[in-house]
DNA sequence: CAATCAAAATACTTAAAAGGTATTAAGTTG
DNA sequence: CAACTTAATACCTTTTAAGTATTTTGATTG
């Protein structure tokens, strides 16, 4: 079988009439007359009665046109699905977010991905740092969303977007009337701080300022999410450092007071990160999106 | 784009190693080795990346695969029902009947076809014998059940059984205490005739018959189908003469007797008709089913 | 009813494509 | 860096399809 002989036998069965349809396949009568023979005699059965007004199709050999025609509409089907997968345009993109960066940033870049292409299936993963990298590894996904990396020989990386710390307090608290506060301020703090797992983590960053401005910070409780965080706050726990992004949770009682004087810069990145040596057409039309995101963000 | 090339394409994607795929494929490297980029070239599309260990299919080529293994079922698919169609085993056969055959032997023989047949849809279409032999050459039908036949050069026939004649009569009537009825005695009873188009019809077969036995029928009625005949007797309008196949029909206040001394032979013949020429394997296959019937018919 | 016509089939030749052998290039591994 | 494995290339052979010329077949018609 050959999708050579379908397509002959196709322009047969339309002309009924090996002449006509030898012109249209712009070939000559005889080799048609053969491909078309030796058609039936693969399939063991007469496609066409031979009357002198031309090639009449019988019943097996209607049955045959249709299932050749839809051969041929699945032989298309693929090279189109074929080439945009190959151009990143469809297909499924497995990427790994963590707890609370689901709150601001990344349902914005997925949403813009999922307006540029639509064809492309994201499936998404909850999975700290070191779940993501495991997994990246194991080709289990093709992206993840995370802050503070150490670099990796093998992960490559693209800063998202670039946050401030803010200050979260409780409404009962003197901060909370305060335009902004002074990160020295925060000295004499009770500090909730997480996650408390997958180092360099954020308390290290909060750590780290607090040791540049020359203090120790004052831990009240290590907890996992950003969601805990501040419903701890709320309950009079102590304050949170977290970054802006952060002010999508709203919850009553609390407060997002700015902060000033920070000892360095003070920036936390959020970064998309992949395989270094990833040729996936699907991630290169993620990252698309991210620089469209990033440029969009600047203005 | 070609089957050999998808054929070659699965073996390398299945094996990501081109010498061993050429192994299974009992060709060499170097041709497999072409085929796969010319398959490349052609969709325009990288469907692997080469690596020292062997081939790596990409996101397309995983598509692609999907693709291509999908083709080869439905060109297995085609094969299998379209050597089915040509054995007469797979299709839509067209049978037309007439009105009151459905009452007994047409709905036994399309039974058996369904049983012995059963990947052919068949359909029914109620009609005429003038009807049926104008849509037999329209090829609107194949095949078509009567009875009364009267041969045509393009039309052939096949005896599907043969019926005695039965006296129809109402309870009230002398003649249904009878065990049978001389057929001589019918000279005086008022007759109800069917059906009343369609020549040569039944109507004329009951006339020629009285005119052997030497009298002419009183005719009390002539209607179109075997159910209002009966009817009719069921309300005391006359008796009819009917095949004994319509003893199926069953009504309240009405009789079958048999009848005697017929003038000659009295059987009816109920025929199967096609196209002469029609070497349909589905008609091939109704006939086997035919005769088959007959034979088990005869026992 | 033979002549004619139109269609498919056959015989033979030419061209194209697939396959084979030998070899090279590339990239990893001990 | 030498050995090994794998894909790629060069070049030749075989197979298959296509082309030209001709024949066969079966219906139509004068």
């Amino acid at each position: 079988m050959d999708l050579r002989k379908l397509r002959y036998f196709i322009a047969v069965a339309e002309e009924e009439h090996i002449g006509r349809a030898a012109m249209l396949l712009n070939i000559s009568q005889p080799p048609l007359t053969r491909q078309i023979h030796q058609l039936e005699e693969e399939l063991g059965v007469a496609l066409f009665n031979r009357t002198p007004k031309g090639m009449e199709i019988t019943e097996a050999g209607a049955m045959f046109l249709d299932e050749a025609k839809n051969i041929f509409a699945l032989v298309e089907q693929a090279t189109e699905r074929t080439q945009r997968a190959g151009a990143g345009r469809l297909g499924r993109l497995d990427v790994a977010i963590f707890g609370s960066g689901i709150l601001e940033t990344i349902p914005k870049v997925l949403l813009a991905f999922r307006q540029r292409f639509p064809d492309v299936k994201v499936v998404l993963h909850t999975m700290d740092k070191a779940a993501q990298i495991e997994a990246l590894r194991q080709r289990r996904i093709t992206v993840g969303f995370n802050r503070l990396l150490s670099p990796l020989p093998d992960i490559a990386s693209e800063v998202v977007t670039s946050e401030n710390l803010l200050l979260v307090v409780n409404d009962s608290h003197p901060f909370s009337k305060q335009q902004c506060v002074d990160f020295n301020d925060l000295k004499a703090q009770p500090l909730i701080l997480f996650p408390n797992q997958g180092r360099p983590n954020f308390i290290d960053r909060v750590n780290k300022l607090c040791q540049e401005a020359g203090f120790t910070p004052t831990v009240s409780q290590e907890v996992n999410d950003a969601v805990t965080a501040v419903a701890l706050v709320a309950s009079g726990f102590g304050v949170c450092i977290l970054p802006e992004s952060a002010t999508a949770l709203q919850l009553p009682g609390v407060s997002y007071v700015p902060l000033t004087n920070m000892p360095m810069d003070s920036k936390v990145d959020l970064s998309c990160i992949y395989r270094d040596n990833d040729k996936s057409p699907l991630l290169k039309s993620f990252l698309t999106v991210v620089r469209e995101f990033k440029k969009a963000q600047a203005e």
